[in-house]
DNA sequence: CGCTAATCTAGAACAAGTTACAGACTTGGT
DNA sequence: ACCAAGTCTGTAACTTGTTCTAGATTAGCG
């Protein structure tokens, strides 16, 4: 159900890809610094040299801008992650293996962390396309490390609640409720349904 | 680790009290109608009958406002719950049971849920100790469901997982990216493992 | 090229969370 | 009953997200 995002509107000409690139960038680079309270709306615009009304245009409200900042990040991660498969036996040790390698990743930049999931979870419908987005590609990216290729619909499930773990657990995180080792505990038991919810499944 | 919560500072009057109940009060029936957006610090001031400044000196800003808003409407359902226990066979469906029920009232305001859920996913640091209240409020509600006298460690990673899903799958059912049955799915689908990572464990 | 519609800019204006402050009211101790 | 300290009220100011507007620029097209 709704299939396409965003781009079917208009094709975007060389300059406006560029614009959209240097608000995405400052975004980035504000929130890396300073987290959810230091992407501040006028600044962005500053920083990527385009006037307010236009960052407007292009992200409606600045948690359009976060979570579009964060499909941005998830594209690249996605895309790293690919170039070296995780090598568990199983298929749950695959699927945390590979979020653990995206926790290191969020806990190189906290900061960054804390502004795109902030705003993800923070979103409301207003906004639900663009998450349905990231949770997409969030799906895709554990499936593909299980290297299941026609996983069940309890796996699925299973998936589902990884997910929901995975935020919620960064969640804790950020706001330092929980440790980063407990984090990691919380993604291996919530992986460990993958095989648990299935018969034998191995590589 | 800090076990304790706010009620050590001063015992509060009588007239204190009060004015703290008025307050929440009136930001759960704000949040009833309108949701996150509708709990305008002004007009809880004002639906309280107090002033702005006192407003901020009981809850320092909106967000601790709503998670304490949770805290008590959480307690309500904890004792509501403890009255008529659930009735499962064994202890994951006795929880999934239980967070269903708790599902179920919600449902019932859900722009209070909405209200209350964002602030608490995105509460920061400065909320932690009350956030962290919440969470060892869900926590016992959930345990209390099972019925486990001495849970496992493992079936206390359990819980959290549990927990995580509980609330992420909230968000996505607040931000209409999920169904309530999908929530339903979703809340089971974790509450298995509660029997899984552990020996058969009857009632 | 020259026109027209769309887009972009700069900046003011507005909304709601938060802070600050002066003066009135309470409280607790004597 | 009186005083000092702390609390509450009413109100203005400040911050940052968001909206609006008038004029400049750009893009596409004949």
């Amino acid at each position: 159900m709704t299939a396409d995002a965003r781009p079917a509107a208009t094709p975007l000409t060389e300059r406006q890809e560029a614009r959209r690139r240097r608000i995405l960038h400052a975004s980035a680079l504000l929130a890396g610094r300073g987290g959810f309270e230091a992407v501040q709306m006028r600044e962005v615009a500053e920083a990527a040299e385009v006037a307010l009304g236009t960052l407007y245009r292009y992200f409606p409200s600045k948690i359009h801008l976060l979570v579009a900042t964060m499909q941005d990040q998830l594209q690249h991660l996605h895309a790293t992650l690919r170039k070296r498969p995780p090598a568990g036996d199983d298929a749950s040790q695959r699927a945390a293996e590979t979020l653990m390698r995206a926790f290191r990743a969020l806990q190189r930049r906290p900061h960054l962390a804390d502004a795109m999931v902030r705003a993800l979870t923070f979103a409301d419908r207003s906004v639900s396309p663009e998450v349905d987005a990231v949770s997409r590609l969030t799906t895709a990216i554990i499936l593909d490390a299980t290297g299941l290729e026609h996983p069940t619909p309890e796996q699925l499930s299973a998936v589902r609640v990884i997910e929901h773990t995975w935020h919620s657990a960064l969640i804790s995180w950020l706001s330092g409720r929980a440790s980063i080792a407990q984090v990691g505990i919380d993604i291996e038991t919530a992986c460990r349904l993958i095989d648990l919810t299935a018969g034998p499944e191995r590589a």
